[in-house]
DNA sequence: TACTGTTTATATACTC
DNA sequence: GAGTATATAAACAGTA
């Protein structure tokens, strides 16, 4: 396979800051050559024919040519779209940021990035929506603009365990998603399903409420939530997630949890934000689909200083305190959370897909 | 009006 | 070959 023309070669160009990320990785596992690269294009007074000695080959090796590295530049990244964006939000300070910044991180990197923006760009948007590890994060009154903030589902674990940064092993789906109703479109193919499940139900027909979901594209998963979920069913197990009191659009639900309602309180006065992790019991009678009270709730109060974001995403919290980068970053912070809320140890079956290892490991790839 | 977000559809590659 | 993950295109709605 030639090295140049293959979709598995390209050149870093993470030159905007010194952040590890995936394309140190990717340089570092290809170093010499990729530096090989570098230095010839940061050495133009030099003599092209001088040669360059590798570091993993002490023997001179021929400097590669400006073409040959432009060809290089140009080749797309062996990241899928979904590992690019992963670590786009992985690499902001507060583990969260909008579309534009993804679109920009992957830009600034690299460089197949800065050509045909609307075909890259509308996959973006589209994994963003398609896939459950993105959930969406509204702005705060105090953070306008365009477009919410992106973050990673707390449960979305370690994606990339494999190593493999183009296709993950599993893709991260919510069980038992059940959409807003009011935000979920009702497609005329939906109509049709719909009013085929009421006659149905009315005549005892074959048809399964289980049976009948929202048409799915070839080739994907099944979602969970059927048609008539989405339209009639109480929520249940829902994990509401939202931003200075706006109840969020983004919701979903986690089989092995107890319903949970997570809210990010922002205070602008106090330049902090509290995130307020309050939990509610699952009540098992009603087919379990009734809520017990507010007042059944704990609350889990945690106030983030967020003149210091890199605390923010680094410290551990106190034991019985929860923070999201925490439970993304380690598996026994979710642990203290876990048992906190639910009053027993987390099963090692949940913890499976909270692993301890992120999407990609900084101490390794930073070296 | 451009951008953002959702959804559907289709193609391709990979895994089992 | 079936199922799954991803890429791409496109239509459409909502919004700053």
């Amino acid at each position: 396979m030639d090295p140049i023309t293959s979709s598995y070669s390209l050149i870093p160009t993470n030159e905007i800051d010194g952040n590890t990320n995936i394309a140190e990785l990717w340089s570092s596992n290809n170093g010499s050559y990729i530096q090989q690269i570098t230095n010839h294009n940061n050495n133009n007074n030099m003599n092209n024919n001088m040669q360059q000695t590798s570091p993993n080959n002490p023997t001179l090796v021929p400097p590669p040519s400006l073409a040959y590295a432009r060809r290089y530049a140009a080749s797309k990244p062996p990241y899928s779209y979904i590992s690019l964006i992963t670590h786009a939000i992985n690499g902001s300070p507060d583990g969260m940021c909008t579309l534009s910044q993804i679109y920009q991180y992957i830009q600034d990197r690299y460089a197949y990035y800065r050509q045909n923006q609307q075909r890259w760009q509308n996959s973006i948007r589209h994994s963003l929506s398609f896939n459950d590890c993105f959930v969406k994060v509204p702005r705060s009154a105090d953070r306008p603009g365009k477009g919410s903030f992106w973050a990673l589902h707390p449960d979305s674990g370690n994606m990339f365990e494999n190593g493999c940064y183009l296709r993950r092993q599993k893709r991260f789906k919510i069980k038992d998603k059940i959409k807003d109703p009011n935000k979920t479109k009702i497609t005329n193919k939906d109509k049709i399903i719909n009013s085929n499940l009421n006659k149905s139900h009315s005549s005892s027909s074959p048809l399964s409420e289980n049976t009948i979901g929202r048409m799915d594209s070839p080739g994907s998963s099944p979602r969970q939530a059927t048609v008539s979920e989405s339209l009639s069913l109480p929520l249940t197990q829902q994990y509401y997630h939202h931003y200075s009191q706006i109840p969020t659009q983004t919701t979903y639900s986690t089989e092995s949890m107890p319903l949970i309602k997570t809210e990010y309180h922002h205070n602008p006065s106090s330049s902090s934000s509290s995130v307020i992790y309050s939990h509610q019991t699952y009540d098992p009678n009603n087919n379990g689909l009734q809520y017990l009270t507010p007042e059944h709730n704990q609350q889990y109060f945690h106030t983030i200083d967020q003149s210091s974001p890199s605390t923010f995403l680094h410290q551990l919290a106190p034991p019985g305190t929860f923070r999201i980068d925490n439970l993304i970053n380690g598996q026994q912070d979710f642990k203290s959370f876990y048992s906190t809320m639910v009053g027993h140890e987390a099963t090692s079956n949940f913890l499976d897909t909270t692993n301890t290892n992120y999407y990609y490991n900084n101490t390794n790839s930073s070296s």
